[in-house]
RNA sequence: GGCCCCGUCGUCUAGCCCGGUCAGGACACAGGCCUUUCAAGCCUGUAACACGGGUUCAAAUCCCGUCGGGGUCGCCA
């Protein structure tokens, strides 16, 4: 029975490259037909865990990423975060202690410190003296008398070799002597990371460690955990990192800044932004952030596109396959599809993602996408009436695979806004109506709207094409001050099908209150 | 700095293990067509085996070295 995990700290946010490995994690599982487990390393935190780990829950959920234990769902081996878990804990450092895999160390921090920055200076790899391991009671009491207090410490080999076989890396080589001795467990009782991931990996009966690369350095010390404890050891299968746009180091929160340098990227945060703004929702960086999942869900892309998009990051099935529907991605991952150098994320890509999955959803369910945007903006009202969801499918059948992400429809506001409050952009205004000749043509193109029946894009459409016979013009001469007039803007979808949604009172009312602007 | 990992178009990748197709696909980019704007669509194009040595009739593929990038060296996870 395959058994892996997902191990994230409660830190308030869900990283893009956190997913992407919790994806991998429940790929591989469901391929197996085995078990997902959600365990949270809070052994730092105390207080508000809970506040921290929703956003993190809520973005796996929403992505489909679903556990089979832990949080919300529980388990057979509850409780799952490792602040509740300290007996396990302790019993592991005692057993260590008994059969001499760790020690007592009463060194002062600064002691150590002192020994680690000479060994700097000699130039020569830093190994503890071991000077203040307690061997014996009567170490211990010594020490004590001095008023130090004790750690405990791994007792780690100092010599020969340790080898790993990746299930992706293959095999990987360690030296011992390159190995400290890490502390387990500090003076006030409480556990780290090593030893709290070690023990639950066992007490949960994982068999496959799928992580990110940056513990593969770190394996050494938990397969000898593990050793000194008696465990089975997992199977251990690094991921590579997901790095930067357009570079190799690991993608990180904090510099966004400079991704934004990179134009596409700059596009989708500018893209989201201005969603977000309207939403009344915060934009700074630091809650905002396309390195952070929730990003995309307040944008309003699809789960699909983005789940299609990270099993990609990384993992190919052939040369040619891009498409992968959640089903085909369980029946077809594996760990030897996954390759070994860093992937950069490219928010670009993922962009042709969601249009592509856009494109293929149905109508209805585009229109509930859609809706919550625009109740949330009080463009609608809560529960939408037929007729509003009537327009709204109009809108979204004309505007076709312009709207890329829910979102996207904030930009078609002016289908909502009372005709004597739209709003009209500058350039609007400057580039086509401000040009001589256009109030006239306007005066006279509004008279036939007044009078075409049916009032529907392909009888607006011919009217139009007489008009433009008529006055001797060409399309264009007309039809960019009539959006302009109408929308308030210079793009946007068919004209004939923005007019025909809009209707002729509207459409006439907005025409009469653009006059004061064109010339 | 020690140790470990990695290195195919700008990006994601196929090919590498089992040497032999103009090194294939996708995103992006450029040009063109279409067009009422935008988006899309269609056509075309630019673009890579990190470098240097071997082995071989033949090397992205095997061997050695160099360079480059990254990770890790915590009483963080």
């Amino acid at each position: 029975m395959v058994r892996t995990r997902f191990a994230p700290s409660p830190t308030g946010y869900l990283h893009i490259g956190g997913v992407r490995t919790a994806l991998f994690n429940w790929l591989f599982t469901r391929r197996h037909g085995g078990q997902f487990i959600l365990r949270i390393d809070d052994t730092d935190q105390q207080r508000h865990v809970e506040e921290a780990l929703r956003p993190i829950l809520d973005g796996l959920r929403w992505l489909g990423v679903e556990w089979d234990e832990g949080p919300d769902v529980g388990g057979p081996y509850a409780p799952y975060y490792q602040s509740q878990r300290l007996e396990f804990y302790q019993k592991a450092v005692q057993r260590l202690l008994e059969v001499g895999a760790a020690y007592r160390d009463y060194a002062r921090p600064e002691e150590i410190q002192a020994e680690r920055e000479a060994a700097q200076r000699e130039k020569r790899p830093f190994v503890y003296s071991r000077r203040w391991m307690a061997e014996t009671a009567e170490d211990a009491r010594r020490f004590e008398s001095q008023g130090r207090q004790a750690v405990v410490r791994l007792k780690m080999p100092r010599e020969g070799t340790l080898v790993i076989d990746d299930l992706i890396r293959g095999r990987v080589e360690f030296d011992w002597s390159q190995e400290q001795d890490h502390v387990i467990q500090r003076a006030d009782g409480t556990c780290l990371y090593h030893l709290a991931s070690v023990v639950d990996d066992y007490e949960f009966r994982i068999t496959h460690v799928i992580r990110a690369e940056e513990h593969l350095s770190n394996t050494p010390r938990q397969v000898f955990i593990a050793q000194a404890l008696g465990y089975p050891l997992p199977q251990y299968a690094h991921l590579p990192f997901v790095a930067e746009p357009g570079s190799r180091v690991k993608l990180s929160k904090r510099k966004l800044d400079k991704y934004l340098k990179n134009k596409e990227f700059a596009e989708r945060v500018e893209h989201g932004r201005r969603i977000a703004a309207r939403l009344g929702l915060a934009t700074e960086l630091e809650v905002f952030n396309p390195v952070v999942v929730d990003f995309y869900r307040q944008v309003g892309y699809l789960p699909e596109a983005i789940v299609n998009y990270l099993a990609l990051l990384g993992w190919s099935l052939d040369d040619k396959t891009e498409m992968f529907t959640r089903e085909e991605l369980i029946r077809h991952f594996s760990l030897e599809g996954v390759n070994k150098a860093p992937a950069s994320f490219d928010p670009q890509k993922l962009w042709a993602f969601q249009d592509r999955y856009m494109r293929a959803v149905p109508m209805e369910k585009k229109i509930e996408l859609v809706l919550p945007y625009l109740e949330k903006v009080g463009w609608v009202s809560a529960p939408a009436s037929a007729a509003v969801r009537q327009k709204v499918a109009q809108i979204l059948q004309a505007a076709g695979d312009r709207i890329k992400t829910a979102g996207d429809i904030l930009d078609y506001g002016y289908f909502f806004t009372p005709d004597d409050r739209l709003e009209y952009e500058p350039g609007a205004i400057e580039k086509r109506l401000r040009a001589p000749g256009v109030a006239d043509r306007l005066r006279r193109f509004a008279q036939q709207l007044a009078q075409v029946e049916p009032f529907e894009p392909a009888m607006l459409e011919r009217m139009m094409h007489d008009f433009v016979m008529a006055e001797g013009i060409k399309l264009g001469d007309i039809i960019h001050a009539v959006r302009a007039a109408v929308t308030g803007t210079t793009v946007g979808l068919g004209m004939f099908d923005a007019l025909a949604i809009l209707g002729r009172e509207s459409c006439l009312a907005r025409i009469e209150r653009a006059l004061q602007y064109a010339v």
